[in-house]
DNA sequence: AATCTTGTTCCATAAAACGGAATAACAATG
DNA sequence: CATTGTTATTCCGTTTTATGGAACAAGATT
């Protein structure tokens, strides 16, 4: 794939540069012929990813900050949160979660199964409810209440078990309970027999970015327990979310 | 350039899921044959522009931290922009845009949204409508005449909500009064819900190099308090074109 | 006005990309 | 554990596309 290589070498070349460069140098740099240099320039900047100025003088486009922003988003928030998740797996031995929420929607992006190995991306892509899960509930408790709003009304509650709860009001109640204790709670509500507490992850604009869970099988996951899973879970989110940016609540 | 064109359309698939694609379903959301894209997707993964993980899902590579980088220390607009938008933002709690105006082409740069800095947005890297935003109308109102009316003639006005004014001589009219007040406005035009006031930064050749704007929900942005608003940006957007360079207008 | 430098276009040729279909690897199911 | 349904990967003859030397054009410099 002899145009892609090619292409890359540009980009680096006026990325090393830093500042416009003219098509003779940039060919010489790359040691490209100036035809060649110049109709690649010419696709690259038919897809924004570098610009002319009125002095013909070219340099990298704008298009390269959405991308940067993504690659931040998905793969700095495994990188910040592993060492919490592992240290949050030592303390208790159970299954621990940690899921995006991107584009209004939550998806799982790594596990830690009870015993201590890890397991990464078990379904990626597969997006999971938010009103009856334990990292779902827990991004919704910290939602801007337009928001909240706009989901409460464009999503179908469904009964995936026989607990789960779909009335919308007496969700909102237990959301904002959610919000001021700081973990949310979710007990048989996605899956018969398992119970939940998880926590957001906030970034430096006090929004979701994702979400913590701790799931227990309901048998040996008593009421008395679920405070203390609750806390841990909500520190451990708290220091992803200093890592990653967050300053303070509200 | 094929190849190139269709390598940005996975690029930005991928940006947009924000988390890991497995090459089905790229495939189907690009809508190329599926051993087109993964040949494609192989070249990017040898510059390291996509990365695959064990379970052979696609996601966006660290080469863009570096590029996005360079094209933000090339570009420092941002820089000499930030405290003063961080100056306004603490006088009102309302969004604010930073837009930069290159190749006769606006660009979001930067946001803070109710005195947080969201820093780079996902939406970056996409043109933006100058004719229906208050950014793009403080750019336009600024322009050369020449430059202003190859813009007229060349751009198709659509229709972006009921609201759009998309009558070229009535544009021309409006601009001429935001050019001798100072600032733009812009009331649902481009977003439904949304009303703007915005100005241009100018450089020391008296042309835009980008522009600001202040965000509010139509409801709560009544019209007598446009005008102060207005001053606002105004204001601020003096304080960074005299930073960029520019001396005085005309 | 002449000359040098840099950017752009041409076009026959060679090379690279194409994509339908076969195959292989994996996961889910009964 | 065999079977079925998915999903990823490889193959390869064909078509398209990129190639780059050279000619040309546009500025800049002398």
């Amino acid at each position: 794939m002899k145009v892609l290589d090619r292409a890359v070498v540009i980009l680096n070349v006026l990325s090393d540069k830093g500042i416009p460069m003219g098509i003779t140098e940039i060919s010489e740099e790359t040691v490209l012929p100036k035809a060649t240099t110049h109709r690649i320039l010419g696709a690259l900047q038919e897809n924004y990813l570098v610009l002319q100025d009125r002095h013909q003088q070219y340099s990298l486009g704008p298009a390269f900050l959405r991308w940067a922003y993504s690659y931040n988003r998905s793969r700095g928030l495994i990188d910040i949160a592993r060492p919490f998740l592992q240290e949050l797996s030592g303390k208790i031995s159970e299954t621990i979660h940690l899921v995006i929420y991107e584009n209004r929607k939550a998806y799982y992006i790594y596990k830690i199964e009870s015993s201590h190995p890890v397991g990464m991306l078990s379904r990626t892509g597969t997006e999971l409810p938010l009103y009856s899960t334990g990292v779902g509930r827990a991004i919704l408790s910290v939602l801007p209440r337009e928001d909240l709003d706009e989901y409460l009304e464009k999503t179908d509650l469904l009964k995936r078990t026989p607990d789960t709860l779909i009335d919308r009001e007496r969700l909102r109640e237990i959301l904002k309970e959610f919000r001021d204790k700081g973990y949310s709670e979710e007990n048989q509500q996605n899956e018969v027999g398992i119970r939940c507490v998880g926590a957001a992850i906030l970034d430096s604009n006090n929004l979701p970015t994702g979400a913590i869970s701790i799931s227990i099988p309901a048998y040996r996951f008593q009421d008395k327990k679920v405070d203390e899973y609750g806390m841990l879970a909500k520190n451990t989110a708290e220091l992803i979310s200093r890592t990653f940016g967050w300053s303070n609540r509200d």
